[in-house]
DNA sequence: AAACGAAACGTTATTCCATATCAAGACCTC
DNA sequence: GAGGTCTTGATATGGAATAACGTTTCGTTT
């Protein structure tokens, strides 16, 4: 368990494992780890960020690996349905899962001014509100849980300002 | 506190005494609570449901009130700002405030089949990762809670599928 | 009342996010 | 090796959001 998902870390080796997890997933179930979903996974897993589609798009492209949007959002929507990727709804944008394993409820913290974003997990799903769900006759599939502010870094050097410090 | 906020209510009043209070709040304060604020509110009260920001503007449009893309956007961002109005990122799209004067950390609960959207309050800020966020050293400002699932009513005609019956 | 500044609005255009659709190729199963 | 499924390629389009620019409106100051 990273106590503070804002340090610093081995990330060469989460990457290493991030993806020989997601092989070893793939292979016991049967679903193909394209060329394509594996260098999407890497990618997000590289940058270690918050990436929009696009951007990583551009990048598939610069290497010959598809051009075109569906090619991502496939890609993509594989990688999220099998929770090796998230995606940021605040931020249009896809992270990779930094807790491959984990329970998976997560929540985020998003920074406003360097857009770094920690994964944390939640205790239980619904957090919070599963007593009002359960009073409503509401039944929770999925929880998105997003908050914004400011990152230990940031807090420091722009603890005050909203603007284009990025 | 509504018990139940996927059950019916009177609707009409409740318009009215959204509006009013935006009123009475715009004057309050010295903010100006122009024609295309006034009825973007309206719109969105009277559809009570989540639209999209184009939905809205066409709407405005029939009207003779603005028909570019800007016109709804600062007028949704002058409600989001005051807390008439949330976002429901999920969605990407807007719905009016139902729980006016309520201290404002709002919880969502969105239903994947009619889309249907049941605004909750929470407990407190931060909802569940309080602890996370200072144990980080994050400091949260703004939490989105939206959890995606079935309401009450989809539950019955629809309690299986997720396919494209819609 | 005239001048000024701030806020809001109108308009054009563009960027970015996301998906529908159809055709063609790879892979696996039988 | 025939058929089905999954993946990819490519084109097109729809919807979300903002940039940039100018004009109007309104309240304040003088």
């Amino acid at each position: 368990m990273t106590a503070n998902p804002f340090r610093d870390h081995d990330h060469a080796h989460c990457i290493a494992d991030a993806l020989t997890s997601a092989e070893a997933y793939c292979a016991a179930h049967k679903l193909q780890f394209t060329p394509v979903r594996h260098r999407v996974l890497e990618i997000l897993l590289t940058k270690h960020r918050a990436m929009g589609a696009y951007d990583i798009l551009s990048q598939l492209a610069a290497e010959g690996l598809g051009s075109q949007p569906p090619v991502v959002y496939r890609a993509l929507d594989f990688l999220t349905r099998h929770g090796f990727v998230h995606k940021i709804e605040r931020l249009n944008a896809f992270i990779a899962c930094a807790l491959p394993g984990a329970a998976h409820t997560p929540a985020f913290m998003i920074c406003r001014a360097c857009h770094a974003v920690a994964e944390t997990p939640t205790d239980r799903p619904g957090v919070g509100l599963g007593a009002a769900a359960q009073e409503a006759g509401f039944e929770i599939e999925e929880t998105v849980i997003e908050a914004e502010g400011l990152c230990p870094t940031c807090r420091k050097t722009a603890p005050r300002t909203e603007g284009p410090a990025a």
